[in-house]
Order: structure tokens, then sequence, then C-alpha cells
DNA sequence: CTAGTTGATGTGGTTGGACCACATGGCATA
DNA sequence: TATGCCATGTGGTCCAACCACATCAACTAG
């Protein structure tokens, strides 16, 4: 066994005893490779995995900030690792569209009317009528359907649900150019997120999901899943 | 941006760009330092990340499992990440649970009836029925379920099935000690894998996911889901 | 006495160099 | 010809030093 993973593994055990837990401070890096008899070398690269692995931040300087501090955001790895098994081909966008299609259907079917994250949903589509910037919009999309997917209460649901549009986030920017009018496009995906809104509002779980599939997969057959980017439609 | 970052987006491109594709060799650590002008330190934590992510493979020695490799194990990089952040407890066991039921219940439902994993799947049943211990159950239990999933055809699908798997299979192995007898446990488990593939076989996807949701939630509610291991069950 | 400056301290970030274990392949020797 | 040995190149590990940064306490000028 490598010593990197003997820390990993130390690390590990802390975190399942409960020895450490969110928002707590892991030792400083030299403390810790002396209390472990390692290289601060290896522990840096114990470090640099559970940073990757959205466990840790690491922060230099003195206070508040400062140190290497526990946190939980699994989102951005799993969202890391599936881009780059993307870049390396071995995971279709096609695959990444279909089951985000899948979890978000599941969601919304799910969701109940009066969960507290429909409230920030709605107030996120008021703010998507007042924007016409693609970024603005984009980002503004992003959160809606992540807040929408919270909805549902599952949190391993959700996590995955925002990875996977994360990995594919670059994609699917570029993909706009591939549409033929903007500000048409976007009009009518107000509308729809309205629609799935109500749904789930009306407790109406079976419309809810059959809107969201429309609502993706019509997004991006109309953006062109599949052709480079720029290429025109057949 | 750190340097390890830097050295990361290098390699990443060089992985979109196809210069670098599956089961090739990146350079050398040292050769790789001096290109990009940085320390071996900061390439090695980089490379650190990308065996983290299941991207590469590092090995020592010369000739054929030597040097640095890429290779492709999304589910290794995923269920890492998963299985800490349910060790940080940000992530509950139920909702692993629930999941995996939903994605494995699309995937059966979507399996086409002449898929080839659904051989080997078949194949697996059958030293299943010939394997008694239970560790050598539980892994071919694993190796099925996860035949089952890839007969959709989707690769994140079943990328994800696995890591989740994965990531609570400690857990899983714990909680046989709550079963109150085993081999009839087993021999129903035997019964339940048979009816599935049969459904599948048979082209009725809807009977299939029905199975298997109870088949799967059926067992981790026997074995005491959300207990702790040894309690009896109420 | 107050307000601003300055230095000590502790954090992660980076570097270069050294050495080790390992696996291969070619060279020298029996 | 067959065998053993060493040169070579790989990742794995460690060390010592320095940097940039943020805070806080002590000090100094007003």
């Amino acid at each position: 066994m490598r010593t990197h993973e003997l820390v990993l593994s130390w690390i590990e055990k802390q975190l399942s005893d409960g020895h450490l837990v969110l928002g707590g401070r892991l030792p400083a890096e030299r403390a810790l490779a002396e209390q472990l008899e390692v290289s601060r070398t290896s522990v840096r690269e114990a470090i640099r995995i559970l940073e990757a692995m959205g466990v840790v931040r690491a922060g230099v300087g003195s206070g508040k900030d400062a140190g290497t501090v526990v946190i939980a955001e699994p989102a951005t790895a799993l969202g890391s690792a599936l881009r780059l098994h993307v870049a390396t081909q071995h995971l279709p966008v096609a695959d990444i569209v279909q089951t985000r299609v899948l979890l978000e259907s599941w969601a919304v079917s799910r969701a109940k009317a009066d969960a507290p994250e429909l409230v920030e949903a709605a107030r996120l589509l008021d703010k998507m009528d007042a924007s016409s910037a693609v970024d603005d919009f984009l980002a503004l999309d992003v959160a809606f359907h992540l807040a929408l997917a919270e909805a549902a209460g599952n949190a391993v649901v959700s996590t995955i649900m925002g990875s996977l549009r994360e990995a594919i986030e670059g994609y699917a920017a570029a993909l706009t150019a591939n549409l033929p009018n903007w500000d048409s496009t976007a009009n009518r995906l107000r509308c729809e997120h309205r629609a799935i809104l109500e749904a789930v509002h009306d407790g109406d779980g079976g419309r809810a999901a059959t809107l969201v599939t429309a609502h993706i997969e019509g997004y991006y057959r109309e953006a062109g899943l599949g052709r480079p980017p720029g290429e025109t439609r057949p």
C-alpha cells in the first residue's frame, strides 16, 4: 500500500468514526505528517485527492478560511470525474442526457407539492423572465432544475443530477450556437418551466415527469445533440 | 490557479483533443515536469487526482505495466467519492439504495431481450446455484446486477449503478449479519434472480422492473436497512 | 490614550535534489 | 550457448528550504 493511501485511509476512518465532522479542520500538513510518521509530500497527495473528491477544502493564510477544512460537495467530484471520462469519449454525451432525463423525471414525479425548494424554483423563474443574456439564462436554468430535483428529497439523486449537468455544461453551452433563434427558444423554455412547476404544485407527478422529459429532450434535439456545434440541422 | 491544476488542465486538453487515448502513456513524470516547466511534485499531485478519478493508472518498473497509462474506470472514481460522502453522513444510505432501485429498474425495463450481457447474467446465476459461501454469493450477485444493468446499453447508468453498489458494499456485507437465516434468503434471491431474467427474456420490461424493485427493497428491508448491524429486527 | 505600523507566527504552495524499489534489456562471462 | 549481472528508466518517498498569504500582538508615533 502506498504511503498516501495510508494517509487517505486514516482520514477516512476519522470521518466515519465521527472524529472529523463537517466544518472541522484537519491537523496542519506538517503536524499530520509527523503524527503519521510519513512525509509531508504524502500527506499533501492524500489531501489533493480528498480535495478532488469534494471532501475537504484547503486554504492558505490564517484564520477563518485557512487550513484544511472538511466540506461536503460530492457534486463537484462526480462532475469532474464524469467530465474527464466524457473527454476520453468513454461516456457518450447522449447517455448522460438520457440519464439526466431519467433522474429528473423521477424527481419531479416524486416532488412534494409543498416542498420549500419549489418556492426558490418559482423565484428563479421570475428572474429568468427578466434575463435575456444567454449565459445568465443558462445559469438560472441550471439552478431551477437543481431546485426541482432537490424537491424530491433524495440527496443522491439531486447530487448526481447536478454533476451530470456539470459534466456536459461546456458542451451544452456550445450547443446554443446551433439554435436558429435564441429568443424564441428562451420563451418556449420559460413556458415549459412554468408548466412543469404548475404540474408539481398540482401534485400531478405523472404530468410533471412527461413535461420534464419533453422539455429536456426537446431542447437537446433542437440544439442538435450529437452533431458538432455550428453544423446546420438536417 | 495552482500549479497542479495547470498540469491537470493540460492533460485534460490532451485527452479531449485526442492526443492522449485509452491505453496511451503520459510522458514520464520528470519529462512532463520539465516540459511544462513545473516541479515534479506538482505533476505528481495532478497524476494522483487523475488516478483517483479512474483516468490513469501508474505503474513502476519498466515495460508493459510501467509508466502512467490512460485507463477508463469511472466507476471506481464515483464509488470512492460516494463512499467518502457516505462516511461523512452527507449522503444517506437509504437514498443510495433508492437511487439504485430507480436506475436498475429503468435498466431492466429497457434491456433488450437478446442483449449479449444476458448470456453472461445467466451464467452467473448458474454459478450462484453452486455457491454457498456468503462472500462468493455476494460477489456473484454484484456481477449479475451489473450485467443486467449493462444490458440496457447506457454506459452512464450502468457506471453509476456500479458505483452506488460499491459505495455501500461494506455496509451491505455487514447487513448480512442481520439475516435470520442466510441459506433461505439465498434461495429466495436465486428464485427472484431467475424470475427477473425471465421477464427480461420475455421482453416484459414492466414486469422486470417491478420484480427488480421488490427484489432490492425486499432484501434491504429483511436485512434491516437503517438499523445498526447486529440489532434484531422489530 | 489612540491609531497606525510592523514584525512574529502559522498556514498551504512550490521547488530541487536525493535516494529507494522495481522491471526490463543488453552486455559480459562461464 | 546459457547464465548472471549491471545499466537504464520508471514511479514512490523523503527532506530541507523558500514563498505568498492572513492574522494577531506588540510596538511606536501622534
